[in-house]
DNA sequence: ATGGGTATATGATTTGAATCATAAAAATAC
DNA sequence: GTATTTTTATGATTCAAATCATATACCCAT
């Protein structure tokens, strides 16, 4: 996250865009640095049958998008707003020109990348060597990690949600979480999912 | 790819690992960054139950497993040595003093992470919504924008090989290989994949 | 409260990759 | 030059998750 007055002073904008509106799309060429001021922002990948995978979430001071700057390649999914959001757009040119200037946010903007990295690692592994309940408890404890509550954590998620993120269905996610109901890796109350 | 003088500079020591030996394992804290020298490395995850998923390949001028470095996070997945292979060891600190005073260095590291990135993102997807031979696909594609030649690359990889980087049955592979081939994806020339 | 939409639930069927079994070709070791 | 191992190859079978088909509970608007 870049702080908002040296952004503002390397000629970044602040757009406004309403809700369900695509930012960039899978393919486009990637010219923009995008820090997202308010709102809320999906990445995700869609089949020509209209299967969905999805990336991430990005929240409040989160920064979306920027791999592919940094080479010439295209996005390799979609971002869009799920609600009204506010979001700086900085010119990929002025964006290196900030990193090289600032090499206390470069190495900060490195940490930041290094530590999805491993996310995305972790992903790659749970996907193609264990079984959808562990695919499932993993996505649960990440989530759980990254709230303030240490016990009881109520999970913030629909079984449909849930069955976007790890890219399972939704019968399969509602039939693994009361497997893992019975093996008390977690518990269901009043419909919630809570671990 | 640190250049060998300055990596040495910053008290680089080069050890020699014989092959099949372990470099650090899935759990470990990360304390080194490594750099092949000559070799090949293989990183991976294993479960219990012996079922394995590698996350890369590395060889001779490329370093490895340097994302937990950035976080002290401990390593996501284990390092071993295929061949004889001499590698270069920086102690973390060392490392971060390096990336301070070569700027040019730190970028290029940041955009070899980013493509990594962006490789992992397209395997996340392929995983979980297109069939293998897509996902192999993009592997290929991955190695060859890798390579110097631009057409008739060559694959140096076995069918097994594939297999451990995509997750996929040799069997799998095989079949959805000659897929491929009959909708001019590729060519196999000489049992060898070529695109 | 009524109706429409969404979320949860569960059984039946299909499907595609894993697994199992086997063999031949190629590379490597002895 | 022969033996052994590795790689490629293919068919048969199994299995787990996707898909299909419903049903019911819950939420929310009018």
């Amino acid at each position: 996250m870049i702080p908002e007055n040296i952004i503002l002073n390397f000629g970044a904008t602040l757009k406004q865009y309403s809700k369900e509106r695509p930012i960039f799309n899978e393919g486009e060429q990637a010219d923009f640095y995008y820090q997202l001021k308010t709102g809320h922002v999906k990445m995700f990948n869609l089949t020509e049958e209209g299967k969905e995978f999805v990336q991430g979430f990005f929240e409040s001071g989160n920064s979306f998008g920027e791999p592919p700057l940094f080479g010439d390649f295209k996005y390799p999914a979609t971002a869009l707003t799920l609600v009204d959001s506010d979001i700086y757009l900085l010119p990929k040119a002025a964006f290196f020109d900030l990193l090289k200037l600032h090499p206390d946010i470069h190495l900060n903007f490195t940490k930041m990348i290094c530590k999805r990295m491993i996310y995305k690692a972790k992903i790659a592994r749970e996907v193609s060597i264990y079984p959808p309940e562990h695919r499932i408890l993993t996505l649960l404890h990440h989530l759980k990690s990254n709230a303030k509550v240490t016990h009881h954590f109520e999970v913030p998620l629909t079984r449909q949600q849930i069955s976007e993120l790890t890219g399972l269905r939704v019968e399969t996610v509602i039939r693994a979480i009361k497997k893992l109901e019975k093996t008390n890796a977690l518990a269901i109350i009043d419909r919630k999912v809570v671990l």
